[in-house]
DNA sequence: TGATTGACTATGA
DNA sequence: TTCATAGCCAATC
């Protein structure tokens, strides 16, 4: 397992990152992996959330895809589960979207000043 | 060890 | 906006 510290690192950051979501809002994978630095990664991203399964603090939910589609949410215990999440929170879902996307979308680059690498 | 996979993204049509 | 394709990289098999 270790060949790296820095892989191990690197999801453990993706859950770091994705709790620090604020309620109400969105963020996308390659957000996420740009904010760690890997912004090639992105479906690594997507990997450790499917790992996250067993945490249950992280809110995988307000992470979807850069065009704001909720394409993790057959990875939910229901596919309404995310979207229903995200309702609870105040953020409207059509069609698997989230509605006014580039309004919600909370991006770690521009909102975090703080370095984690 | 090597090939496949995936909760992605950028690009071009 | 949507569809198809290529590139990406670590985890899985």
């Amino acid at each position: 397992m270790n060949y790296s510290l820095k892989t191990l690192n690197f999801f453990d950051k993706v859950y770091y990152v994705v709790r620090l979501i604020p309620k109400g809002r969105v963020t996308t994978y390659g957000a996420i992996a740009t904010y760690l630095g890997a912004p090639k990664s992105s479906r690594m991203v997507g990997w450790a959330m499917n790992a996250s399964h067993k945490l249950l603090d992280v809110p995988a939910h307000r992470v979807v895809n850069r065009k704001g589609i909720l394409t993790g949410k057959f990875h939910f215990e229901s596919v309404f589960a995310m979207q229903h999440l995200l309702e609870d929170e105040g953020v409207a879902i059509i069609d698997d979207k989230v509605v006014q996307f580039n309004m919600l979308f909370w991006d770690p680059n521009m909102e975090l000043d703080t370095v984690l690498l």
